[in-house]
DNA sequence: TATATTTGCAACTCAATGGTTGCAAATAAT
DNA sequence: ATTATTTGCAACCATTGAGTTGCAAATATA
């Protein structure tokens, strides 16, 4: 099964995941007492955060605690960057003229 | 089902047909001639990014054509901005304390 | 008017997703 | 050494996902 970001961050839960641990490096039963769930299916979402590399794993005895790779987020970044040039408004012109060119 | 943008860009598919569309406003059939897949199945994309408001109909007799809503992924970009902040190195120098802090 | 084109809706299949429980391995605490 | 804690792996279940085909409705064309 293929993973991407897109797919990671699909799901609500991995998307708090990932804001959890952006503020702070936390262990899978961290996580699940904190959410509803049980700890096995935040292991689950974990392993699919760390499969496309936006979460780091970092052992410390028994315990592993989960980073955040915010450069792995730039993919996110770089697809959104076309569009965003659109809302930011700099094709606005172009999108005028387009409309005239329809309505005449 | 509720549909939000993080699901629908979810599917590769779906992200090339918003691709297409900022480019030029196209009809199902049209959009499904460009991908290997039947009609069909891109009428079902096109209604899960018209649920989000990815896109907007515009009919015009008998066809259709989706155009893309480039303020609605905006709210990509809203969710975005603050792990932008990290990978854009602004807490860079934060990083190396911790860091610092922990190796001592 | 009769035919062709474009689309929507419903039913169906198959694979993937998110969740659970149970058990074993590894590490920490008593 | 024994017990408790933390995690991973496997099996299983229910729901959703993306895709298909078939048919009906609406619009264009002959």
């Amino acid at each position: 099964m293929r993973r991407d970001v897109f797919q990671a961050i699909a799901d609500p839960t991995r998307r708090a995941i990932l804001t959890l641990i952006a503020f702070q490096a936390m262990t899978p039963n961290a996580l699940a007492e904190h959410f509803g769930s049980s700890r096995q299916a935040v292991s689950k979402h974990i392993k699919i955060l760390a499969e496309c590399e936006l979460v780091r794993q970092e052992a410390s005895g028994r315990e592993l605690y989960y980073h955040l790779n915010p450069n792995k987020m730039k993919e996110l970044d770089s697809w959104l960057q076309p569009f965003r040039e659109t809302w930011e408004g700099r094709f606005n012109q172009l999108d005028n003229i387009l409309d005239n060119l329809k309505t005449k």
